[in-house]
DNA sequence: GTCGTGTCTGGTAGCGCTGTCAATGTTCCT
DNA sequence: AGGAACATTGACAGCGCTACCAGACACGAC
């Protein structure tokens, strides 16, 4: 339908014309129909402002009659830039990162910029990789993971002229901006929560152990040892993905080889909900016998029964904030504040609310196994 | 402090070369180290064989050598077609995407393509305005998600020169290629396997209500159909985006308006798992009392207890698949199939084992409400 | 009246690459 | 030996847009 209308459109201004290849509206087109000059239309779609009230107004309907839309290649390579946010994130499967995602979609959606994503999976030499790729095409700005970047990668973050986001976690060093929370403190803050509920012998459980996951064992380790609870052995990990089969998997390994276990902390939800599952296969009273906390707060958490404590941490507000405070930059409206703490909180549920410690019997790690 | 560090580099490069105006990196220069012509080292990226073996090797060397990175943008205007793969999607939350998603860029590694993707929210008329932009770029190639589009992006989608792949489902008049399943037919399969196992008082639990669930939805209904069960109260749905509270939720209103329900089909994994705890809540012991049943198969069906039978659904390899056919056709190797079923599976799980019919108490509507 | 100052507009010259087509060399056949 | 057929290479002319600078014009101050 609408296609017999440009290509009437078309001959019309062939005839007329130099040369109208391919059917398409160009700039030139819409500058025409106007009354302009192309180099005015074409301000026009990047600061309106500068134009006359009169301009703007015969370039916008020409622009609306004619539908045009703007060729992102020729306008990158003239201009030298692009209009894309280059973003490197470590997995796609992770529920974690499909919620920064969102934000960062989200927060680039009514914006003139488009999100490039791609997947690290996890390296970082396939993310000095990809940055390189990237940097070459001088992304308008880029968000990357964590700050565990290769000397390499550093470099090239370093010099790159675009403002740079790093998210998920903090650390001493900001290349530009960085949006995250503490992993170690809030790892120390689900064990100070479960000492306060009265459980001292807490078993770690993680998987991955990417360095966000390390970091927590970290915390874990020195609150543990603060209180002069910590053992070796009280930890299970694994550099398998994570999964809540794997949780219920390691929560059995721990069991099989230590008793007196009184609480565990999964370094995330999914494993927390494997833990419960577990319990409830070898009918281990939660929190009675085993409190359980996670990590991430997922919706699933507060479903559960019993309700799952987790550590509620802002992902959909990191990914946000991260691409409004990029965007900001981008157009020359730096941050008066680069460093970004969104902090995390300890939402305490039925999983481990303090017990009476008379009731509780003790939990033998081969109960069931 | 970085941006003196780029300007010095800048002046040094200016002085010693012709003019490699910021310092850039291009292909004349690699041509001129070469010792070959800049279109010989072009057709060296794009098409190698078509080069002596000699000059390839000589092309090859000079742009490692320079560390040579394409300008897309260049290349973009130049030869009227880019590569990217645009993606619409209508929700980034939804775990199911997620797994396609995957699917999709991991096929899209390893080959010369990038994604872009677009969230359309479930609109189609959003769809509708991203198939605008997007196709005005024209990209290699275009996955959408489904089959209804407005008569407009149908009009667009047919007039795209370029290959398309509708995933998700299947349906009677594909634009180019198509792969999914029937979500009909897999909720039909649903709904036999309840009737099998005894269950004929089935509850229909559904959220979002979006094209494919509704077709779920239908396929059930169709089934009860057939049997002279249906009955309109066992349906309970809701716009709302789905959750497992949701889950919860909508199956305590089931139960406050219905009795002697035996079995609950949910629209999705999430709200199975929300039926599950609230059964658990509600002292409903599952399968014996109320079988459940799922859709999708997510990792954690297999895991909770009992362990959930749902309709496995093949997303990874959906995407994956999709992205792979794409690819091939964009680069002309038509599939010989244009329209693939990827089919479903009942996985049969504790949640919906057979019951001894004699055993199981009525569950009343109101009896924890 | 002249000059500055500021606002708005347009001309020119590419950005880095590839499509087209012509111009070589090279091989193999009759 | 002659020529067709093929393989390999290069020259040229843009792709559609914007950076840069210059010009045009209005306004007020001296």
């Amino acid at each position: 339908m609408f296609l017999c209308l440009r290509k009437g459109l078309c001959y019309e201004q062939m005839m007329g014309r130099k040369r109208t290849k391919s059917g398409k509206i160009r700039l030139a087109e819409v500058a025409e129909l106007a009354g302009v000059s192309p180099i005015t239309a074409s301000r026009f779609f990047r600061n309106p402002e500068a134009l006359s009230v009169a301009k703007r107004a015969r370039v916008e309907s020409a622009a609306k009659e004619l539908g045009y839309v703007p060729n992102l290649a020729a306008r990158a390579l003239a201009s030298q830039r692009t209009e894309v946010i280059a973003v490197l994130i470590p997995s796609l499967t992770n529920n974690v990162f499909s919620d920064v995602l969102r934000g960062i979609y989200d927060a680039s959606e009514g914006s003139r910029y488009s999100i490039q994503l791609s997947n690290t999976r996890y390296s970082i030499l396939q993310e000095e990789k990809l940055l390189r790729l990237f940097l070459a095409q001088k992304p308008a700005g880029l968000i990357v993971t964590g700050i565990d970047q290769t000397a390499e990668s550093r470099a090239m973050l370093e010099a790159a002229d675009c403002p740079i986001v790093q998210i998920m976690e903090l650390g001493p060093n900001p290349v530009d901006m960085m949006i995250g929370f503490s992993h170690y403190d809030a790892a120390r803050a689900a064990v100070a929560h479960l000492f306060a509920q009265g459980c001292y012998r807490i078993g770690f459980v993680g998987a991955r152990m990417d360095p966000r996951v390390q970091r927590r064992l970290d915390g874990y380790v020195s609150a543990m040892k603060e209180a002069g609870r910590f053992d070796q052995r009280l930890v299970v990990t694994t550099a398998t993905p994570t999964s809540v089969t794997l949780g219920s998997a390691l929560f059995a390994d721990l069991l099989a080889r230590e008793t007196g276990i009184d609480a565990v902390f999964c370094a995330n939800d999914d494993l927390a909900l494997g833990v419960l599952f577990e319990c409830r296969r070898r009918g281990i009273v939660v929190p009675e016998q085993i409190a359980i906390i996670g990590f991430n707060d997922l919706e699933f958490m507060a479903s559960a029964v019993p309700t799952l404590t987790s550590v509620r941490t802002n992902r959909y507000e990191m990914g946000r904030t991260a691409a409004t405070m990029l965007i900001d930059a981008i157009e020359g409206r730096r941050p008066e504040q680069p460093v970004l703490d969104l902090g995390f909180k300890v939402i305490e549920r039925q999983s481990s609310l303090a017990r009476r410690m008379e009731s509780r019997p003790a939990v033998s790690g081969h109960a069931a196994g």
